[in-house]
DNA sequence: GTCAGATCGTTACCATGGGTAATAACAAGT
DNA sequence: ACTTGTTATTACCCATGGTAACGATCTGAC
């Protein structure tokens, strides 16, 4: 990624929103998501009307910052799902991926998944039209039609496909915050112990002396 | 009639507490999580300070708040967990509790998971405290609980049966999400598109003509 | 040279909303 | 009636998102 780089065949303003768009990644990873516009503009060397024009809100301003690293993320797992191994490695691969990301960037990871964090001043946090949201759905959609793709399903194929996309990115997402917390385990061993869901190993065990398992 | 209504001769403080919660949940209910401490105060005929004095912050009431609904949620959940059926049936059960429960109250579900709505004058909106991550992690733990008391999963028993619980919640969550905001299809269906998944069909699925499935 | 007009930038300001003194009613115990 | 503790109010602070009004600077046309 030669985001530093001084791109040769950009307008003025492109290039400056992309200076901006930097500052802003340097002081949301510092400060966490509350991040004032302040703070922002003042790690730019600028005012915050200038941030005003180029991003409109603080919305856009957060949103053209979650784009960039979801895409980024998404390049990454893209590589992973198309993979020339079998179905078991991929899945394994695609959610080692996934773990790998977060667990490099936390921070990153926590400002487009939870935007509010602290709560210093007087404020809690800001939202600022909810970028989790739109990461999980993406992620939720580029899943889908990879199985939609390459898996045969039958009839409801499509629905089916989208169901499951939805689903396991939820999965891989919630068992990620989750792990990240706490770290109970290694990230291969959390890695088996999703794919083994996904493999119907909860099917297929027993039960428990004592009654019916769940 | 004074400010109160219509107060026998109750002024216990718990009783209040109970009051202002239904009073932050008319208003919570009606104009969204972005809803302002003063609104919540004027829906319970009284001002701001009193608010705090209960409730510390808007955290603490958007937790309170929270928990309330949290619990009922629990409970049913409980329920359907522990009814005596076969696995399958009982994983159904209890997705589709879930699934209906959020299918009836949205403006509640969408209170607990996404703190944050509209922006209409110039804020944004506020995440106060993230109760979203607090109910999923505390359904993550409750159904790795019942997982590791019931199923039998060999050694790994503690851990696998932690990862699960949270991995489903997940699936549950993002799954249920995307269906509530899309309705592709009737809820019996995503229950069995989720149980199916559950019970390993993505392994067991054949590779679709061209290559390799994911 | 100088003037029109985009850019790019700043200061000063508004409005909203969380949170908190300082203070007023008011009940009861003495 | 005097004190005391609880309860509620008014009035305020201050941070933050967002904006208006104004200034500087660079470019090309005449």
């Amino acid at each position: 990624m030669d985001t530093t780089g001084q791109d040769e065949r950009l307008s003025t303003a492109e290039r400056r929103r992309g200076e901006l768009l930097e500052a802003a990644d340097r002081v949301v990873l510092r400060e966490g998501p509350g991040a004032s516009m302040n703070a922002i503009a003042a790690e730019a060397g600028i005012t915050k009307p200038i941030l005003y024009r180029h991003f409109g809100d603080k919305g856009g301003l957060y949103r053209a910052l979650a784009v960039r690293h979801t895409d980024a993320l998404l390049e990454a797992l893209r590589a992973a799902l198309d993979a020339p191994s079998e179905r078991r490695e991929r899945v394994e691969a695609t959610l080692d991926t996934y773990l790998a990301a977060i667990e490099a960037r936390p921070q990153v990871y926590r400002f487009l998944m939870h935007p509010a964090e602290d709560s210093t001043t007087g404020e809690g946090a800001f939202d600022v039209g909810q970028h989790s949201a739109p990461l999980l759905r993406r992620l939720g959609e580029e899943l889908a039609q990879v199985i939609a793709e390459r898996v045969d399903l039958g009839p409801e194929s499509e629905e089916l496909a989208r169901v499951w996309g939805h689903g396991i990115v939820g999965m891989m997402h919630a068992a990620g915050d989750w792990w990240l917390r706490e770290r109970p385990c290694e990230r291969a061993q959390l890695v088996r112990h999703l794919a083994d869901l996904l493999w119907g190993r909860l099917a297929a065990a027993g039960d428990r002396v004592g009654g019916p398992g769940f």
